[in-house]
RNA sequence: GGUCCGUUCGUCUAGAGGCUAGGACUCAAGAUUCUCAUUCUUGCAACAGGGGUUCGAUUCCCCUACGGACUACCA
């Protein structure tokens, strides 16, 4: 054996990728990567009541997608598999009767409705006490059992966590957990130590949530004789709810999904980036990382013990950073399913569309609001001219609209700069200022207060013939409103 | 109820006995801009409370309060 770091990734296939799960992953991806040790997957599917279709794929799909790649994992092999717990559920039952033999666990025939063994000890210890002979009998009579691990009913447990530091626990506190259940199938609990040690893994690192069961897998440990791993637990994430108040991070706070994150416009490596930044802190001010920064500067000494608040605001403007650290092109293709714009007369036009949406979406979702008014100009209130700043009013907007409508007419060149000079230029002559002039002909050319990109920029996008269009048809209404 | 864990601006956090308690997000104000956004400047805003230890505590110890996790033949 090496001393090479082994971390795993355990998740449970249940149809969706948790926020909270993913950020386990990218933490034992991460020590793992900057321990130059290797990071695995193994599936956790013990729960056969609980298996959903197509749900490893998820898995698969995202941590490829994360760039969390693993060097062990049902999908891509090595040399401690099968990966898959169902898959390994022939192993379970020796290791289950080992402690039996060794004193270390015992065979329980409690049911589930037994009202008598609940209300005296609970289910818990019921059968702790019984001789070899009965259990022999209760299994010839081919009684259903489960195998209950025996804590020690004494002393205490301890283990040093890389994160947490020296925890205590007096084991009298501990439950006489199931290892094995009635059909055969080991639990979670059981399970997860016996695949941890078979897998070699050296470094722990899971929720915090698993704090307080920890004590027992670590007089499993004990019970085998087996060396003992380290412990990185791992703070919460929780969510804000519209009150104030903090829980655990769930549907009501919005998209928690990895996926759902994705579909509604995120970008992986900003979710990445975020989640990354939620207990643990690089110690510096830099708060915009790639995976391989992150790589670099990842050191369990900045994770936290006190759980973190998911906040979308934060998110958002995280990945505003990565979507403007793209280059043009690249924002383009990734952006360009979300404006919808194939097959139309913008479609020409995207690349410069595309420049302008960059700084001003914080995720690509919002690229199809901020591009609607260029595929049809929605109806608005002709109240939008009114202007102070600008001096804008009815009468002054249907004069420089009309002459502008007459400077386009002539224009030859249908380019941003010229248009501008043109325009400019016409400002001038009327005796008025630029803004004074630009702010009448964008309303027109969008019917919106705020728009990706200028005056002359949407008269380019949308071409001389739509522009005018669009332009007379302000003018009409400027026309009917100073009528009423 | 029991066990364990936690507590710095609204949120993410820096801080590891002596700092005007720093940064970021959000929010507000201003500058720039042919709108908006970007960018830049400025501002608002925190050490849960009480005891110790110490010349001196955000920092170390204890207690309280509050919050959370676990307490399944779920993972």
């Amino acid at each position: 054996m090496s001393d090479v770091v082994r971390t795993r990734f355990a998740p449970s296939p249940t149809g969706y990728m948790h926020i909270g799960n993913l950020r386990t992953a990218l933490f034992a991806f991460l020590y793992a990567r900057s321990q130059e040790g290797r990071f695995i997957l193994r599936i956790e599917d013990t729960d056969q009541g609980r298996y959903v279709e197509g749900a490893t794929d998820i898995i698969y799909d995202t941590l490829r997608t994360a760039g969390l790649h693993h060097d062990e994992g049902p999908d891509v092999g090595g040399d401690f598999g099968p990966y898959v717990q169902s898959q390994r559920k022939d192993m379970y039952r020796k290791y289950a009767e080992e402690l039996v033999a060794k004193g270390e666990a015992y065979y329980c025939f409690c049911r589930r409705d037994d009202k008598e063994a609940e209300s005296s000890e609970g289910y818990n210890r019921h059968c702790r006490s019984l001789s070899a002979g009965q259990v022999k009998e209760q299994l010839a009579q081919g009684m259903p059992y489960v195998i209950r691990q025996r804590i020690p009913l004494e002393g205490t447990t301890s283990w040093d966590d890389l994160v947490y530091g020296t925890i205590s626990v007096d084991n009298r506190t501990l439950d006489d957990q199931i290892l094995l259940k009635s059909d055969g199938m080991p639990t979670y609990n059981f399970a997860n130590v016996i695949d941890d040690h078979l897998m070699g893994i050296t470094h722990i690192i899971r929720g915090s949530e698993y704090l307080s069961s920890n004590p027992k897998y670590i007089l499993l440990y004990r019970a085998f004789g087996w060396e003992m791993p380290r412990y990185i637990h791992l703070p919460l994430i929780n969510g804000q709810n519209p009150d104030g108040t903090i829980s655990k991070l769930s549907k009501r706070h919005g998209a928690v999904s990895f996926q759902a994150l994705v579909e509604d416009g995120y970008l992986p490596e900003a979710i990445i980036n975020y989640i990354a930044l939620l207990g643990w802190s690089p110690k510096s001010e830099q708060e915009i990382f790639s995976l391989d920064e992150l790589v670099k500067l990842f050191s369990v000494t900045g994770v936290h013990k006190s759980p973190a608040v998911f906040d979308y605001k934060k998110l958002d403007w995280v990945n505003s950073q990565h979507i403007v650290m793209m280059s043009d092109e690249e924002f383009a293709d990734k952006a360009r399913p979300y404006a919808g714009i194939d097959s139309t007369p913008l479609e020409g036009k995207w690349t410069k569309i595309a420049s302008l949406l960059k700084p001003r979406v914080n995720k690509l979702s919002e690229v199809a609001e901020k591009t609607a008014f260029l595929k049809q100009l929605g109806a608005y209130d002709t109240e939008m001219y009114i202007n102070k700043k600008n001096k804008s009013t009815f009468e002054s907007s249907i004069r420089i609209i009309e002459n502008v409508i007459g400077a386009l007419d002539a224009e030859e060149q249908w380019n941003e700069e010229a248009l501008y000079n043109t325009l400019s230029s016409l400002a001038q002559s009327l005796g008025i200022k630029e803004g004074q002039l630009f702010w009448p002909v964008r309303i027109a050319l969008s019917g919106l207060m705020a728009t990706p990109g200028n005056a002359t920029d949407i008269l380019f996008i949308l071409g001389k013939e739509e522009s005018v269009s669009r332009l007379e048809k302000g003018v009409e209404m400027l026309k009917k409103a100073s009528l009423a």
